[in-house]
RNA sequence: GGGCGGCUAGCUCAGUUGGUCAGAGCACCUGGUUUACACCCAGGGGGUCACAGGUUCGAACCCUGUGCCGCCCACCA
């Protein structure tokens, strides 16, 4: 016998074991298994399991679990991310708390070596956390973007891709982050809105004949000024052009020069030109051959190219100290408070600078035609729809992509140096010594690039590095491509787009079918969560508290496309209690000797109500399948809440209660067996979602007379397949009647104060033959339930009876010496009223011609029917208001 | 500046192709020792579907505009 509640502590871990010591994780190995793929949004090894990742990785185990037993050879392939940056970070910042050296005092090797360490001591935690929600990875499978194997594949597509130009060496401008002293690309920039100045400089001519005024708002860029630019047509400056101002502080002189780039409507209408500070002035300045001076240091600290008194001062002081200047010398011509946005680095939270240095690139445009074309002939296919305009949008403005990291977590950039400078890019050592020694003509020290890959470089190769590939393994022509990639919003940039990218131009096609983005749960604030933020909320103590189903449910439930999810307590406590729910119910039916018998047809059940809970199983079946193939997460979680506890739970088991206990043992044998059988669809329908419960009971009612497949788990149970035919429309509408009889009848008793404990008779009024035939026939059923004496078939209802209309047919409950006459009027008129107004409503839409004409047909015969109807109910709830007299 | 999403009951949200679509859960109120379940059962109150126009026989749903809220991208001398 089953206990009163599910105890998720006990048996979640003994299930996972148990499923995970079985290998029911791994694919099937039936080659007639039609593959379907899905690949983790690795997560980094630093990470904690936050309510993100539950989200996501709910949504793919509830997905990979249904596929499964759907009869495919599922594939759920885990893994984690190095994560360059934010592991780096967190070792670094580990060291310092012990007391320990820097980085850079460790050197290279031995800080590696650190981070090695780190990873291996606590990098499976997240992947630990993810058994406790349940997930039914793959984990004979589990990848590290690092590992040796995709370290390979990352070699080979950098050299591939240097080979066909698409990768290059450029000294350009990138975004430098001075804290982590390396590049960062894009996308690490985040643009944060802050209260500025406007600095206005007066840069006198050289013959002292005037002065030009600039603005800016970084006045220490002003000690990299190789310019000054107005616009060609702006008449103010014409005969400026040309001249020469001196840069007031480090005394340079630089020219004014005309070029578009300058607005006559802004400011002065000159801009100081900073090339190498600036991505506008950069341009500018390669229009106009001027030199590029770098003045800053790694560090943002301003270098040697700045007078000495500025020298190795941080940005910001030097900025206070250059205003100073300009305010002695009598050069500030204004200060104006303005808003702008200042690039800042995600992960650093420190603003970038423009910086001018060597770097390896990715010629992303000519990779993403092919990606955009993917998308748009629907090979891959986004859900919900809309993201794709976000990937075009994003695809068809891309920009090179800065792929090297002055970091040393990572994969070292394949690149060798000769002592000139000329570079040899090949996956190995060997070959690149081999290529020099060719260019040579003899051997020449080489020295490897000190960089690694952004750690984005690797994760685009995800989908099919995981799988072997350059190998050319069975998995990767199995499961490659993916069919389904479950993912947040926030990485389609970072990462759907590369993996769309590479995967089309590595493995010619496409990396998945389905792109699925699922909301992004944010904190109270509305703020993203993020682990360097430090806002996370720990879904494992909700684990703890509810047990990871009912988290699994409330996050399914609330999956609902394209929102923000927040998540309450009282919600997932709600689900909790639907499991338990379900517990009870199978109590129930274990209780009363609810078994499956072998053998059982659902097609030839012959009572009403066995016919009726089959129909009304096959329709959730139907619905869930169709909501689970098409990513509809949500909708297929609240059509199994609804049909286990508003249909099996509340009618179906309490009119299945008089059969259960009655006489009639052929009634009770077959009732037995249909309760056993739709819970076990139930089962299997809600496993997905909710399986440590569901394999549970699975495995608590495999007694006596189940079926055969009870002996394995049920996570690897046939889906459920019911046709429709299995549907009786008269069973239906039969059931549909005593439920409406006891519903109705239950408002009454309850709204005129009649005692629980009194057992009126039933009295059926008008009725048609059908009708009485069936209330007959449940007269026992609805006695127990709408707490009547008996069920009595009478011509006129007798005075002091409340009469009801349910279907069409009037019942009434003769219950004189119970009711409040106020009450009784109070609830006809109420009736009444409310019967008026709809048929106030009905008879003005049918009273317009426009709509009996133009209206389809079975919308206008529907709309009389329910006038029709509406008339009767109220003509009989009107003669009893009269009956009931006074006022 | 460009784009996307949201605005439905006190709260959190469902409402597929316009026609039982005005809903659910929680909260609230009333009643309940119906032997599966108080993590329960029964009943009830509560909304001008942000606003304004338009299309239509008919609009929460389609179109246009407005207003808030949130996000993304770009730019900012």
């Amino acid at each position: 016998m089953l206990e009163k509640t599910f105890d998720p502590k006990t048996a979640e871990p003994r299930l996972y074991a148990a499923w995970e010591a079985s290998g029911a994780f791994a694919p099937i190995d039936d080659p007639a298994a039609e593959p379907f793929s899905i690949v983790i949004p690795p997560p980094n090894v630093t990470g904690s399991l936050h309510i993100g990742h539950a989200l996501n990785n709910t949504l793919q185990d509830v997905l990979i679990r249904f596929e499964r037993m759907r009869g495919k050879a599922a594939l759920w392939l885990p893994g984690t991310d190095h994560a360059g940056i934010a592991t780096q970070m967190v070792v670094e910042r580990k060291l310092a708390q012990e007391g320990n050296v820097g980085r850079r005092d460790l050197g290279r090797e031995a800080f590696v070596a650190k981070v090695w360490e780190w990873k291996a001591e606590s990098g499976g935690q997240i992947v630990n956390q993810l058994r406790r929600l349940g997930a039914s990875c793959d984990w004979s499978r589990e990848r590290f973007t690092l590992d040796e194997g995709l370290s390979a594949a990352v070699r080979k597509v950098f050299v591939a891709l240097h080979k066909e130009g698409l990768i290059y060496r450029d000294k350009r401008l990138v975004n430098w982050d001075p804290h982590f002293q390396t590049a960062i690309s894009d996308l690490e920039v985040e643009q944060r809105e802050m209260e500025g100045q406007f600095w206005h400089f007066a840069y006198p001519l050289e013959d002292g004949s005037g002065e030009i005024v600039v603005a800016t708002t970084r006045p220490e860029t002003m000690l990299g000024d190789t310019a000054v630019a107005v616009h060609p047509s702006d008449e103010r400056y014409k005969d400026l052009v040309g001249k020469k101002v001196r840069l007031p502080i480090v005394g340079r002189l630089i020219p004014i020069v005309a070029d578009e780039y300058a607005d006559p409507e802004k400011g002065s209408g000159a801009v100081k030109i900073t090339p190498a500070h600036d991505f506008n002035d950069f341009q500018v300045g390669k229009r106009h051959g001027l030199p590029m001076i770098n003045i800053l240091d790694d560090f943002g600290r301003i270098n040697d190219e700045a007078p000495q008194a500025y020298r190795g001062l941080d940005r910001f002081v030097a900025r206070k100290k250059v205003v100073e200047a300009f305010e002695a010398a009598e050069l500030l011509r204004g200060i104006e408070k303005v808003k702008n946005t200042v690039p800042h680095g995600d992960r650093s939270g420190v603003v970038v600078e423009p910086y001018l240095t060597d770097q390896w690139f990715v010629n992303a445009e000519v990779l993403a035609r092919d990606a955009i074309k993917a998308v748009e002939q629907g090979d891959t296919v986004f859900a919900p729809r809309h993201w794709e305009k976000t990937y075009f949008e994003w695809m068809r403005n891309i920009q090179p992509w800065t792929i090297s990291r002055q970091l040393w977590w990572g994969h070292r950039i394949p690149a060798w140096f000769g002592p000139d400078g000329a570079v040899f890019v090949e996956e190995t050592e060997e070959e690149a010594k081999a290529k020099a020694r060719r260019h040579y003509g003899r051997d020449e020290p080489l020295r490897q690039d000190e960089d690694v890959l952004d750690t984005w470089f690797s994760s685009a190769l995800w989908p099919f590095s995981t799988l072997g590939w350059p190998q050319k393994t069975e998995d990767l022509a199995r499961f490659y491509p993916t069919h389904t990639l479950i993912t947040g919003f926030d990485i389609i940039f970072f990462w759907v787009a590369r993996m769309m990218m590479q995967g089309i131009h590595f493995m010619g096609e496409a990396p998945f079918k389905r792109v699925f983005i699922n909301a992004l749960v944010r904190d109270a604030t509305g703020a993203k969560m993020s682990k360097s933020k430090g806002n996370v909320m720990d879904p494992l103590e909700l684990v703890d508290e509810f047990g990871a189903d009912a988290l699994r449910f409330t996050l399914t439930a609330m999956s609902g496309a394209a929102r923000d999810i927040k998540l309450s307590k009282p919600r997932i406590e709600g689900y909790r209690n639907f499991g338990t729910k379900l517990w009870n119910a199978t109590r129930f039916a274990q209780m009363n000797g609810c078994a499956r018998a072998e053998g059982f047809d659902p097609a030839k059940v012959q009572g009403t109500l066995n016919r009726w809970i089959v129909g009304e199983t096959v329709r959730t079946a139907t619905a869930v399948t169709a909501a689970l193939a098409d990513c509809g997460f949500d909708e297929a979680a609240n059509a199994l809440y609804r049909f286990i506890w508003n249909v099996y739970c509340d009618w179906y088991v309490e009119l299945a209660k008089p059969i259960l206990n009655g006489t009639d043992e052929a009634a009770r044998d077959e009732t037995r067996a249909t309760a056993a059988w739709a819970l076990d669809v139930i089962l299997k329908l809600l496993h997905p979602v909710m399986p440590f419960l569901t394999e549970e009971l699975w495995a608590q009612t495999a007694g006596q007379g189940a079926p055969r497949e009870h002996a394995g788990f049920l996570m690897t149970a046939r889906w459920p397949e019911l046709p429709e035919s299995l549907i009786d429309p008269a069973a239906d509408a039969e059931i549909g009647l005593i439920i409406d009889a006891i519903s109705e009848g239950r408002s009454v008793r309850q709204e005129l104060n009649v005692p629980p404990s009194a057992r009126p008779a039933l009295l059926v009024v008008e009725a048609t033959e059908a009708q009485r035939g069936v209330l007959a026939a449940s007269a026992p059923l609805i006695a127990q339930l709408l707490r009547v004496a008996e069920v009595k078939f009478e011509g006129a209802a007798p005075a002091g009876s409340i009469p009801y209309v349910v279907a069409g047919a009037t019942l009434a409950l003769p219950v004189a010496e119970f009711i409040d006459l106020a009450a009784e009027r109070a609830r006809l008129t109420k009736e009444v009223a409310s019967l008026g107004s709809e048929i106030d409503k009905l008879g003005k839409k049918l009273g317009n011609p426009d709509f009996v004409s133009r209206a389809p047909e079975e919308v206008v015969e529907e709309n009389r029917e329910r006038l029709a109807e509406a008339q009767a109910a109220r003509a009989k709830l009107e003669a009893a208001l009269a009956r009931l007299g006074g006022a």
